[in-house]
RNA sequence: GCUCGAGUGGUGGAAUUGGUAGACACGUUGGACUUAAAAUCCAAUGGACAGUUAUGUCCGUGCGGGUUCAAGUCCCGCCUCGAGUACCA
């Protein structure tokens, strides 16, 4: 019987739809545990093969633990809000939730066909209302709450109000904007509510509030800081610019310490981690004030800095502001006043981009104003620079050029002078930014390095209450409002330009239908197209605004929540995925608790991996959810790379316009040789007139214009699809594929094959090397899909895909099958036949093996023993690492032996089909169903490993001289050091290596290995 | 620039606490079975050299040093590639 995978696999994937094999039980006297993928955003696409490879591994995890007894919850959903179905809603006008929709059946489909175990019916999808229902009540939750430093977490609003109420702000240890005013119990009462209510967005976890965005105008959105590669947005790569609009962000920052604290305690990878920390970028210092003295400001004014070299402040000789610095206005000098303007213009003019690019140039400008040296008490001039941003710290520095390498070119360019004050050291090439370098020159500080003058200059500013120590993050707060349609709504609406909640008894806040999905014209979001969102605040519903007097009807927020929102929480909702009234129930959230093993791309590091913690530690605090870290254990699968065809076109110059108009293309080797004999004539300074290539006509190569300029080729992408595993490209499809490639003319090797080049590429559209898994399915099967995956090599590795190798994966499938069946000779094969007149019923049969199942109930041997316990043992240690390349190598090196062995034996057969089912579940049901079994091998019990049979009696010795292994040699484990030793030197081929020398000294490894020195 | 990761045959990749480098595959070559293909099976396959064969010798894990009886693995110094980040005070 042929192994006739397709339809193995269908029958297979239609039992465990129907008897719901995978769905996990929320109570279960078995042990828990949770194996999640990052949920995908259905693209229109589909899946290539780079898809599924972490679906592959976390498949294999989850299968795997089911064997060993465990209660496993393996969901998968989609988060199907997102800008690709919008942006082809603008483009066709086709609903988003449409495209989504379909998107999401190709999904399905693809990923039912390679087998996973997931549990459907917990699917989540964040566009569904009856999910965002609940991102809508976590951001109502957000917003009723405040982070109190003295507890160190989010407490509720109302409980702020109350000590507002009593005792005013000024005792309030909590994170807030810096330019809340302090206010005293009266002075709050005294306050309109507009104006309370201001006050509050000022400490709410998520507030409006007038920030610097980065707006794409292309996109019509403001993006993230993470949605930017390079100054250009991640997604289509169109210009962002900077731009001061309402938004709502979200307090992240409050959480900055927690965030980095937390890693210490999850299993991530340290790439990811180091990437997390990097984003939040912890920077600890100090906060130091500079008093300014100009002759236009009347009241003195303070310029505060962050530094976190306070040390250094002896070496201050000039200050520096941002140009978009507040105070810069307030304090530039009628002299300087020009040219300020000028170079604050021209700052402003030049892009991000450009200021980001252009690193080298040094510009800057006078402001004819002075600060006071705290401890000196000396002028320092202020200067303006482009170099200082104001988005981080204060937007101002205190320059120490001896000490700062950006301060020490400035000042060089700017001819400002350079007081030195590190001992023995010379700074007159660059500044000294060694840490271990000793001050002087700096009063109560000389002598001291610099970790020391740290603490204690610090200790001195604050008892002369100059400056303070201080923290400084790198990580901004969130921004949290997109212009975009396709998003969750806000539950918010607006009061006298004030932000109301709406309810959660009446949520979800629906999205709207509109016509058309561009923004207003008047610049509003796309919502503002809506007919209907206006909120009627007494009958708690939606609806269309009246003509005139609006009453108790309110505008709607008309942003909606970027596409973090929904996967910032996701995790908590498959457990308990069906409820209507909570995100889930605190039972549920008990039971599962957190993610065991969580396997997603790297390049989520400082969007949702860093959000989705954020959200989770705010749920913690708010006893929401009952741990604050949510995954674990973290694994990042690699990419998979494209292996992309190109065929070279050969462009020349030629004197008669009918050839150089045709096109050519020429083979790989062909042209390589083209290449060599140019290279050959040109270096003999030989020069040729033709060039025949009799296996395609003659092609006349005209003759060279130039020494360079004669000919070249042009590599060009071709699909993949067309070419074989020897890299022969199929010419006809490839003529047929282009209507400007039908009479192109083909230079083939001798042979008449055409070949390729190849290249390893990101696998996309674009570049035609896109392998779709259907395709393979098709071909081979999901099973040599899915072992084809993890055989490639290490998950956590980038790596490219190439079709041709998989025949070896699905070989050992085949291969695997045999052993449970029985040669019965030749036979007619029904599955391979073709008409052929000649026969005499008018059919030509082709033979095949006659296999009958069969296994044998015999005791087996020793040696089937020891490999399938060699095996066992091999592939839990590779499960535990994660190391699924190398127990695929294994599973055939197990079956190559068996075969060798004919092992058909039940005894060494089954327990084999349980380590494998995992990797191959299809094949292994089939098998196993064929073994008498009438349950799925799913929760099977995983074969237990008994040392026993491996045990050895004697060990093959490799015997190296000096390092070098030479010779092997079997001995008795049993024997000491002393009698190997002796047995080893008897050898004659030891003897011969020695050739009459005596061994200086010998080294025996009981069980190891011998080492003869001299 | 900074942080992190990685360099092993023609290719993807193996190699436990330092202990037989190249497992397992792909590809290539040769062979068997076939009228023929497909499928399947067998053999060879890091490089160089010597030998009729058996076999032997040398070189080999990015480069240069070092530690060790023994280094892909440990230490020091470089090079190259990839990822992240970027005037962060």
């Amino acid at each position: 019987m042929k192994y006739h995978f397709n339809d193995i696999e269908a029958k297979w994937q239609k039992y465990w739809a129907s008897n719901q094999t995978f769905k996990a039980d929320n109570h279960s006297d078995k042990p828990k545990f949770y194996v999640l993928d990052m949920f995908p955003y259905p693209s229109g696409a589909g899946l290539h093969v780079g898809h599924p490879l972490g679906y592959i591994a976390s498949d294999i995890y989850a299968r795997y633990k089911r064997h060993k007894g465990f209660n496993v919850l393996h969901p998968m959903g989609y988060d199907s809000f997102g800008l690709p179905a919008e942006q082809y809603a603008i483009q066709t006008g086709q609903h988003p939730a449409k495209t989504t929709e379909a998107n999401i059946k190709t999904y399905r489909r693809q990923m039912d066909q390679i087998g996973f175990s997931f549990d459907w019916s917990r699917e989540v999808r964040t566009s569904n209302p009856d999910y965002y229902k609940h991102t809508q009540w976590i951001f109502t939750q957000l917003f009723e709450s405040y982070y109190d430093k003295v507890d160190d977490k989010a407490q509720d609003i109302a409980d702020l109000v109350k000590i507002f109420k009593s005792k005013g702000n000024k005792e309030v240890n909590a994170v807030c904007d810096e330019e809340t005013p302090l206010f005293n119990a009266e002075q709050w009462d005294a306050f309109s509510i507009k104006e309370q209510q201001e006050i509050l967005l000022n400490y709410r976890l998520t507030f409006l509030s007038d920030t610097e965005v980065n707006w794409c105008p292309v996109l019509g959105t403001v993006l993230a800081n993470d949605e930017i590669v390079n100054g250009v947005s991640e997604r289509g790569g169109h210009p962002v610019v900077r731009k001061k609009m309402k938004q709502w962000s979200m307090r992240i920052t409050a959480y900055a310490q927690r965030l980095l604290d937390g890693l210490n305690t999850i299993d991530w990878p340290q790439p990811l981690k180091d990437s997390q920390t990097n984003w939040i970028g912890r920077s600890d210092g100090a906060m130091v004030s500079f008093e300014v003295k100009s002759e236009k400001l009347k009241a003195k004014s303070v310029i505060d800095v962050f530094t976190t070299r306070p040390d250094t402040i002896f070496g201050v000789s000039f200050m520096t502001l941002a140009p978009e610095h507040e105070l810069v206005e307030k304090i530039t000098t009628d002299e300087y006043k020009n040219a300020v303007e000028k170079y604050v213009q021209a700052t402003a003019k030049r892009s991000e981009r450009d200021r980001m690019a252009d690193v080298k140039t040094i510009s800057g400008q006078f402001t004819g104003a002075y600060a006071e040296h705290p401890f000196t008490k000396e002028q320092i001039p202020i200067w303006i620079g482009d170099y200082v941003l104001a988005s981080y710290g204060t937007g101002a520095v205190m320059a120490v050029p001896c000490g700062d390498q950006r301060d020490y070119d400035f000042a060089t360019h700017f001819n400002i002078p350079i007081p030195n004050i590190f001992k023995d050291i010379d700074i007159s090439e660059q500044a000294c930014e060694d840490k271990s370098a000793v001050m002087a020159n700096s009063e109560f500080l000389d002598g001291l390095p610099a970790k020391k003058a740290i603490k204690r200059m610090i200790y001195e500013m604050e008892k002369l209450n100059i400056g303070t120590g201080k923290i400084n993050y790198r990580l901004r707060d969130a921004v949290f409002s997109r212009q975009r349609y396709w998003g969750e709504p806000f539950p918010v609406y607006y009061k006298d330009g004030m932000p109301q909640m709406i309810d959660a008894k009446h949520l979800p806040i629906l999205l709207p239908e509109i016509e058309k999905y561009l923004p207003t014209e008047d610049g509003k979001p796309p919502l503002g197209n809506a007919k209907t969102w206006y909120w009627d605040e007494k009958n708690n519903r939606v609806v269309s605004p009246p003509s005139g007097d609006l009453g108790d009807i309110y505008p709607l927020e008309l942003n909606t929540m970027p596409g973090w929102a929904g996967s910032s929480w996701y995790f908590n909702r498959y457990m308990d995925s069906s409820n209507s009234n909570e995100f889930a129930s605190k039972e549920s959230l008990e039971y599962w608790e957190s993610v065991d093993l969580y396997i997603g791309g790297s390049e989520h590091a400082t969007g949702h991996l860093l959000y989705s913690r954020f959200w989770q530690k705010f749920l913690f605090d708010k006893g929401l959810v009952p741990v604050d870290e949510y995954a674990k254990k973290l694994i990042n699968q690699g990419m998979i790379l494209g292996t992309s065809a190109f065929v070279y076109r050969w462009d020349f110059e030629s004197e008669d316009p009918q050839k150089s108009k045709k096109t050519i293309f020429v083979s790989k080797t062909k042209m390589e040789k083209i290449i060599e004999e140019r290279k050959t004539i040109e270096n003999s300074k030989k020069g040729i007139s033709k060039n025949k290539i009799s296996s395609s006509g003659t092609i006349e190569i005209p003759q060279p214009t130039t020494n360079n300029n004669w000919s070249h080729f042009t590599p060009i992408h071709a699909d993949v699809s067309f070419v074989n595993a020897s890299n022969e490209l199929d010419v006809e499809a490839f003529k047929n594929w282009r209507e400007e490639y039908k009479e192109a003319e083909f230079v083939t090797e001798p042979d008449g094959t055409f070949i390729v080049g190849r290249e390893v590429e990101k696998m996309s559209k674009s570049k035609y090397n896109v392998v779709n898994p259907d395709d393979i399915c098709h071909d081979y099967g999901a099973d040599t899909l899915r072992m084809y995956e993890m055989f490639l090599g290490p998950l956590e590795q980038a790596k490219p895909w190439n079709t041709a190798g998989i025949t070896g994966v699905h070989g050992f499938l085949k291969k695997m099958w045999r052993l449970f069946f029985i040669d019965e000779g030749l036979e007619k094969d029904p599955d391979y036949y073709k008409v052929d007149i000649n026969d005499e019923k008018g059919y030509k049969w082709f033979a095949s093996v006659k296999e009958r199942f069969e296994v044998s109930d015999n005791e087996p041997t020793k040696e089937n023993f020891k490999i399938l316990h060699k095996t066992i043992k091999k592939v839990e240690e590779d499960i535990a690492n994660f190391s699924f390349n190398t127990s695929v190598s294994t599973f055939m090196i197990a079956v190559n032996e068996l075969t060798k062995q004919k092992c058909n034996n039940r005894a060494i057969l089954e327990p084999l089909l349980i380590l494998i089912s995992s990797y191959a579940p299809h094949i292994a049901e089939e098998l196993w169903e064929k073994l008498g079994h009438n349950t799925s091998i799913s929760t099977a019990k995983f074969p237990v490993f008994e040392e026993k049979y491996l045990v050895e009696s004697t060990k093959v010795y490799p015997i190296s001289f000096n390092g070098k292994m030479r010779f092997t040699m079997e001995l008795s484990l049993d024997l000491s050091k002393e009698q190997i030793e002796k047995d080893v030197l008897a050898h004659e081929k030891t003897q011969a290596q020695l050739a009459g020398r005596t061994p200086k000294k010998v080294i025996v490894v009981p069980g190891k290995i011998v080492n003869i020195v001299g």
